[in-house]
DNA sequence: GACAAAAAACCGACTGGTTGGTATGTGTTT
DNA sequence: AAACACATACCAACCAGTCGGTTTTTTGTC
């Protein structure tokens, strides 16, 4: 074999900080405890690190590339009507909340409130990863108001925006109720949003 | 005089703890650096606090307290139109979302997102000081309702939180962009579905 | 309303444990 | 032999919380 998986250790560190920050934080997690949840040394830590702020960094841009596998292959891709493709996505979002908060929180979200104003490169890894999902949701909203004859009266970027900013909405609500169906419940406003905001303008028909 | 104000050292500590909290975050703020903030000293700090767990409690069911008579006192009551007070509080969220994010930002949703796992004093707090402002919208949407005759279409209470959870995801995207901006144009959404909402079933008398 | 006793409010030095980070050494790959 | 990928022991700084002591306020009594 040509060359087997390199940065295992890297990853695994950043891996484990994923959960760690997901339960409780990034301030209180320590590095100590992210060595001891990856299963490697501290030296190997500062080894791939300079810091504990660089490795939260990397883990903030790293998170899209781990998230953005388990969207693109997704279900909801599949309907033809990019209208259903993007209610789909938000019937997805509503659906994964539910069981363990900390297994479908957003680790960039939960880092950024804690560091946007201490650590700017974490601020920009969040942000990155944030606003890549969001525009991950551009093209099925185009290619709606294209499909409904809908001008420039929704901005796509605006509306995928608001969409994770929604999902981030609901994180904070399922954390503070401690119920994750409190999170769903809001997605499910955003949903009925998206419904208005397209059947509002073909709508004459009906009226 | 009867009595002056006796609590001032306790509240000078949770005053000070917001403004550090809302930069840095919980767990990143220490007891001394609140101190140091309040210009009072450690004994102090646990003589009325039996630790800081207790203090950010205390400050998170404060919280609601201290935004309360901001709100009641905000001009978005006037209205006779209860649906056009609704949207005024909206505008109200979106216009406070400009010049420094950390001193627009909610003291309870930054908690919640650390503590919420680790801390169920801190948690429950958080969640009084939500819901509590939630419910402060709900007369004026079930109001709306009644006024436009629409029945159970809209849960007065979930509509409610759906808005402070739209406003919680537009802190935590106003921290991740470093631009107040993008907070207030997702809040702008959040008002473009209320009026699709309210309009919808009304609106057989304009089309 | 004077005064002592008691309670509440407050101070700041101290402590034991934890933290992020370093220095040095070892085995492995190139 | 040089670079890399780790491991371990260690350190100074910092942390939440304690403790004995002082000041201020309240209270009970005459």
């Amino acid at each position: 074999m040509a060359r087997t998986a390199k940065p295992d250790t890297r990853n695994a560190l950043l891996e484990a900080a994923f959960g760690l920050v997901r339960r409780q934080g990034l301030a209180a997690t320590s590095v100590d405890e992210i060595c001891a949840a990856a299963g490697v040394s501290k030296g190997a830590f500062f080894h791939h690190f300079k810091s504990k702020d660089e490795l939260a960094a990397a883990a903030a841009y790293h998170w899209s590339a781990v998230t953005e596998p388990f969207f693109a292959g997704a279900p909801y891709h599949q309907p033809e009507d990019p209208l259903e493709r993007l209610l789909g996505y938000i019937d997805l979002r509503a659906g994964m909340m539910c069981g363990e908060i900390a297994e479908f929180t957003c680790v960039a979200g939960t880092m950024v409130q804690e560091a946007w104003a201490t650590s700017p490169a974490v601020r920009a890894g969040a942000w990155d990863s944030m606003s890549r999902h969001a525009e991950a949701l551009v093209p099925d909203i185009e290619a709606a108001k294209a499909e409904r004859g809908i001008g420039d009266a929704i901005d796509a970027r605006g509306l995928a925006r608001h969409t994770v900013a929604v999902v981030q909405g609901a994180f904070v609500l399922a954390k503070a109720s401690g119920d994750p169906a409190t999170g769903a419940e809001t997605v499910r406003h955003l949903r009925r949003y998206v419904e208005l905001l397209f059947a509002d303008r073909r709508g004459t028909k009906d009226a």
